[in-house]
RNA sequence: GCGCCCGUAGCUCAGUGGACAGAGCAACGGCCUUCUAAGCCGUUGGCCGGAGGUUCGAAUCCUCCCGGGCGUACCA
């Protein structure tokens, strides 16, 4: 990579200045960034300005020095000139060969390109969606699942061994009332007046699982006792989970593993994990309770664990679960959740701490709720109400590479105002077809000479416009990019990144011809397509995206 | 009240310490005998919510204020 090779030149420069009497001899961090715009040489360093105050020169006297210094590397054929601009910045422009050797690699790696080995084969979960069994999935879970999907993939290419896994709320409270739920709307359907339980569930959805109920089993259970209770129960849960696991196939995300919350209480799991939080002193007993010491765990408040009558509370059991996810030896948990869990969050630093697992055993891809905008009118959603956009109509009237775009273009820690009525109209005009489309032009023109196979020897001299130039040094970014989208959990670093990488190729695309009579030259531009090319599809199959060969 | 997130162009959003603030959409004007015009080129549009502070340098960090969202359950 580039970076790394300018990063090596400038410390190397730096040393030699140390040895200068007029500069401290210390040892600094030289901070390498690229250019914000091409004036600026494709690299550049402010280190003359930061460290100008602790030498007895100038910012611009310490600047030349160092510009002074790099020079021996335009010699190298490393760069084509340094400079020093502004009050004190010092600029490189990359030699041109030094380029081309960024290309070859490329082609080099092929479909490898971006790939890394920085995870070590490390066993890393990421957990999302999660979500309870009580309905149909959302146009929020949909934000989630893209995002969980997409980060789990980043990691992948980054040389983890990913799992993705769905925790199954299949028991409790909300479970109970799903089932009175559905109880009540059975009894519906024989003209009884029993009524949904206050906090109970609205939807339609029940409505429709009950009308399915009123063939088999029929009318003959009257009574909501405890048999009748367990039969609505499995039959509320199996139907919803498979109308969820339906969805997210729509939705192309593909879990690992489905994790059920019983399997915890059957195992005798949550005792354990009461027991080993109290081995090390991490609880304590008021008003018939016991309680976490999530404050002086660094968290936000103490929560209860066991209710006074002896049942675990959600996060009790959540606690167990983590236990046994260490258990299974990943190194590494992301937890993909939305912003409203945050001090289930902090009680969980703090049962981990308490447990003295490592300090990044645990951490959450925090994300923003969903917005609907419809007719100039913003509903929120709640799923209790019934008043939800579902996940399954938005597939259904958008089809999936719409919907992930959409959901993995914004900043997780944003807001995402899913406008209905622009998504609808303008869909043809959304920035995925522009990324595939720059994808299918180059197929084409591969497909009209019989995609060659293009060694990485190949002669690049020929690439010497600027725009050639500048689109090689967009994908020698590519790497990079990758690991601060998935360290920093920002998967919409990609779908930026693809976007301006699609237009750089469209703009050269219409200025140069690829194929013509210089058979040297079609080669060198070939070559360069073929990297657009690889790392246009490992864009989009990183997001998910279907990958058209034409349009 | 307290905690977290957000406030950037008409709209939806990038940019979280660097040099004159970016994109898509919308609006306006050009470009198809040539590798797919789902494209390209150009124009219009912003005292980065407000006020202080730190810094050689602030949309970015700190403090306060204003506005919006989400929490603040012996719910899950």
């Amino acid at each position: 990579m580039l970076k790394t090779l300018v990063k090596r030149s400038f410390a190397r420069a730096w040393r030699k200045l140390e040895d200068d009497e007029r500069i401290n001899k210390r040892i600094a961090l030289v901070e390498v960034e690229r250019s914000s715009r091409p004036e600026f040489g494709d690299f550049s360093s402010g280190i003359a300005l930061a460290e100008a105050k602790n030498t007895t020169l100038s910012a611009h006297e310490l600047a030349t020095e160092f510009a002074n210094a790099l020079s021996t590397d335009i010699t190298a054929e490393l760069y084509s000139q340094v400079e020093i601009a502004g009050p004190g910045f010092v600029n490189v422009f990359l030699a041109p060969s030094l380029i081309h050797s960024a290309l070859r690699e490329i082609l080099e790696m092929g479909d490898r390109f971006g790939y890394s080995t920085t995870g070590q084969e490390k066993p890393v979960q990421v957990e999302f969606v999660s979500s309870n069994p009580t309905g149909p999935l959302t146009v929020g879970h949909g934000r989630q699942a893209v995002l969980g999907d997409v980060l789990a993939s980043l990691y992948t290419t980054l040389g983890y061994k990913v799992s993705r896994e769905y925790y199954f709320n299949d028991e409790g409270h909300q479970i109970d009332l799903l089932a009175q739920s559905l109880w009540a709307r059975y009894r519906q359907e024989f003209g009884d007046t029993t009524s949904i339980p206050e906090q109970g569930y609205q939807g339609e959805y029940i409505v429709d699982i009950a009308r399915q109920l009123v063939e088999e089993p029929g009318p003959s259970l009257a009574d909501f006792d405890e048999q009748t209770s367990n039969r609505f129960k499995q039959e509320a849960i199996s139907r919803i989970s498979s109308m969820i696991k339906n969805d997210l196939d729509l939705l192309g995300v593909k879990f690992d593993s489905w994790f059920s919350e019983q399997t915890l209480h059957h195992s005798g799991e949550v005792t354990a994990a009461l027991e080993a939080l109290k081995a090390c002193g991490g609880i304590y007993e008021r008003e018939g309770a016991i309680w976490l010491k999530t404050k002086e765990n660094h968290g936000v408040k103490d929560s209860v664990l066991m209710r006074s009558d002896g049942r675990p509370t959600y996060l009790m059991v959540d606690i167990a679960y983590h236990i046994n996810k260490h258990r299974r030896g990943f190194v590494h948990v992301i937890n993909v959740q939305g912003a409203d869990h945050q001090v289930e969050q902090s009680c969980m630093r703090a049962a981990m701490r308490i447990l003295g697992y490592p300090e990044d055993f645990l951490d959450y891809a925090v994300h923003q709720f969903v917005s609907i905008k419809e007719h100039e009118k913003i509903t929120r959603m709640s799923t209790r109400a019934g008043k939800f956009i579902l996940l399954n109509d938005l597939l259904n009237e958008l089809g999936r590479d719409v919907v992930r775009y959409f959901m993995v273009a914004r900043k997780p820690t944003s807001h995402l105002e899913f406008d209905i009525d622009l998504a609808r109209t303008q869909s043809l005009d959304n920035p995925l077809y522009y990324i595939q489309y720059a994808h299918t032009r180059i197929a084409s023109i591969f497909r009209r000479v019989g995609s060659p196979a293009l060694s990485p020897q190949v002669d690049l001299r020929p690439l010497e416009k600027r725009e050639e130039l500048d689109l090689i040094k967009q994908l020698d970014r590519f790497p990079e990019m990758l690991q601060q989208a998935a360290f920093e959990f920002s998967p919409h670093l990609v779908t930026d990144y693809a976007l301006t990488l699609a237009r750089a190729f469209h703009a050269y695309y219409d200025s140069y011809r690829v194929l013509g009579d210089q058979e040297r030259l079609t080669t060198a531009r070939l070559a360069l397509l073929r990297g657009v090319q690889i790392v246009l599809h490992r864009s989009l199959q990183l997001l998910g995206l279907s990958i058209p060969e034409e349009m």
